[in-house]
This record gives C-alpha cells, sequence and structure tokens, in this order.
DNA sequence: TGTTCAGGTCAACACCTGTTGACCTACGGT
DNA sequence: ACCGTAGGTCAACAGGTGTTGACCTGAACA
C-alpha cells in the first residue's frame, strides 16, 4: 500500500462523495441529510464533518463539476447544435453530479452560484468563436434556458412526452435551436 | 357585514394564502416554514393548521394555478410562439404563485405533479388545433422545456445575461423557437 | 342576561437536523 | 515493548420542525 498512495481514507472520501452526490441528486439539498449520506457510506455522520468540515463543503465538494466541453471550432455551423445537444446528453446521463447541482440550485445560493459560473466560465469560451464576442455572454445564456430547461423536464420533473423522445428525437428538436442561439443574428 | 358575505376569517384565509406564495416563491417547499409564513401574515402558527389542515395542503391551497392561456386560434401562424411567450412572460410575473411552483417542484412530489397536469391539461388542448393531435403532448413537453427552462435561468437562478434581456429580445429569440415546436414537422 | 361558537392564543409534544467532543482501536516506526 | 497517530465510534448538544390540544375572547343571538 505504500506503493500507491491510496490510503485508507481516499476510499471512505470517496465512498462520501460517491453517497453525497446520489443523495443530493435524488433529493435536493435540504432533503440530503448528512446521516442519510453517512448510512449509505456505511460510516459515521461524524466522519463526514471529519472530512468535509461542514454540510455546505460537502455540497461543493460533491458537486464540483467539468462540462468538459468538445472543441467546435471543427464542427459544421450547422450542426454545432446537435453536436453540443449530444454532449450535454451524455454529461447529464454518466454522472448525478449535474442532478444534484439542478436539484440544488434552486434552493440552494451556493449551488446557484456554480451554475452561473459554470455557463459562464466553461461555456462561454467554448462559444466565444462561433459569433460576434459581445454577444457571447447573452448566447451562452440562452444555450442555458433551453439546456436546463430539457433536463429539468425530463430529468427532474419526469414531463412524460419528454421523458419519454429517444435520443434522436431530443437532438433533432433541440438542436436546430442551440445552433440558432449559437449562431443566429441580432 | 351580513350583506356581503365576507366573514372575518376570509382575510386571515387570504392573507395566510398571500404570505404562504410569497414564501414558497422565494425560499421553496421545505425551506418555507409555516412559522414564517404565519409570522408574515400575523397570526399563530396554530392557525395556519386549522385552515388548511397541514402543510402540503396548504401548499396545494397555495399553488394552485390557472396559465390562463388565450386562443391562439386567432393569432397568425407564424406569429404563435411570440404571442404565447409574451403570455408566459406575463403570467410569469404579475403573480408569484408559478415561481412557488417552479421552486417546490424540483424536490416536492406533489409540486412535480401539479406541474405536469399544468402541461398537459392546460398547454395540450390549447395547442391541439395546431398540428396532428397525436404530437400534441409532445409538442406541449417541448414548449415546457423551454419556457420552464427560461423562467429558471431568469427568475429563479437569475443568470445574468438571461435576467438583463428585455421584454423583446426574450421574445425575438424565444419566440421562433415556441413556434416550431408547435408547427415544425417531424 | 346568559349561552354559543367562530376565531384566536399559548405552551408543549415528539421528532429530526447539523454539529461537537470525548473516547476507542489498530498499526507503523523506533 | 512502547508510543503516536490515522481512522473510526458513540452519545449528546442546541436549535428548529410540523403538529396538537387545552384554553381564552368577544360578539351575535335566544
Amino acid at each position: 500500500m505504500t506503493e500507491t498512495g491510496e490510503r485508507r481514507s481516499d476510499r471512505t472520501r470517496a465512498a462520501i462523495l460517491g453517497a453525497a452526490r446520489e443523495r443530493f441528486a435524488a433529493d435536493g439539498y435540504e432533503r440530503a441529510t448528512i446521516r442519510a449520506i453517512a448510512a449509505d457510506a456505511a460510516i459515521d455522520p461524524a466522519m463526514v464533518m471529519r472530512y468535509f468540515g461542514n454540510k455546505e463543503k460537502l455540497f461543493a465538494a460533491a458537486a464540483e463539476f467539468d462540462l468538459r466541453l468538445p472543441d467546435l471550432s471543427a464542427v459544421p455551423r450547422e450542426q454545432v447544435g446537435a453536436a453540443l445537444t449530444n454532449h450535454f446528453l451524455d454529461r447529464w446521463e454518466d454522472d448525478e453530479s449535474l442532478k444534484a447541482l439542478l436539484r440544488a440550485s434552486v434552493t440552494n445560493e451556493v449551488a446557484a452560484e456554480r451554475m452561473r459560473q459554470l455557463f459562464a466560465e466553461q461555456l462561454g469560451p467554448v462559444i466565444g468563436s462561433l459569433a460576434d464576442p459581445a454577444s457571447t455572454a447573452t448566447r451562452a445564456g440562452l444555450v442555458a434556458t433551453q439546456a436546463l430547461g430539457f433536463a429539468l423536464c425530463r430529468y427532474v420533473l419526469a414531463l412524460p412526452p419528454v421523458a419519454a423522445l429517444t435520443r434522436e428525437e431530443a437532438v433533432a428538436w433541440l438542436g436546430p435551436t442551440i445552433t440558432r442561439y449559437l449562431t443566429g443574428e441580432l
């Protein structure tokens, strides 16, 4: 064990983070209790405090998130929306973090601020080269309205017609919308 | 007072409902406490229970909502999205109920169910005549993704670029999207 | 004048929350 | 054999929650 730097504490730390992500994603910030998270991770609630200090810091650690946005400069201009939509759906489905962040951001100011950063600091730069730089922030905001709205309806509210869409249908509907927000005039 | 049927209790009941709407809209379901709502309405917390039974029923009463959707059959086909967008923005801004419903629906199942009903039972019928009836539910769902997403970003998360849009800009961007979701092919 | 009852107050309940600190245990280094 | 310490357990705290029931008050009506 001295060879690999993996200590005993690293595993519990990871277990807590995993359980926290699941609970925050399923229940939102206030209903996800430290006791429940600790139970899921099969440890004592006091350990959570030892490792993360308090609930807010635990959430901050659990909701750290990188959109891992691809380079869009190689994509044909009219397909840029479809590419982004596909990437968003991927990113949404292989990780509980985004759902946790969305659910919490509605009632928790720290989470809301992180959401704002996500679209300003990660999406902004990637789309900056697609149109007039002065409009980048607005375009990022518009993309956020459609991307978060779709995620809200599909993964959180589970509106039946939205949850029932196949990946292809979703991309076919949202792609052109996103493309227009990214490259349309005005 | 015997003339008008307005009893003393009607005013307190209305005061409670008003305070409840504000608190639920500002804080979400779990953080809006009965004690705080009672304090806002300048009454005793026990009165809230007398009038509404329990917190869930209070919320149900506070989040009763009618979108009051206009008849769209008279509107030119290409402007139907702009008309709906304008109506949504109006409806959103002259009432705290929708914000309360959105904030709560993310963590409260009763609220989420009411949200689903809103778009299925109120939006569905109004847009049914615009396209193939078999696609009505899907179209209503798509409109929901954009409408709720915009409201989420503008009124709840307060994303700066989205909150900064003027009414005209918002309608110019969202209108065509909504129109396509209502009347576009596929 | 006396009774009734809608409307309101008050104090308490049982429970759950985040958080703390005192204590235990096992193991690596000397 | 000893000790220091990383990692973990346990019980309790202080405060907040929804909810309840016993009690008060004042006016309408007989």
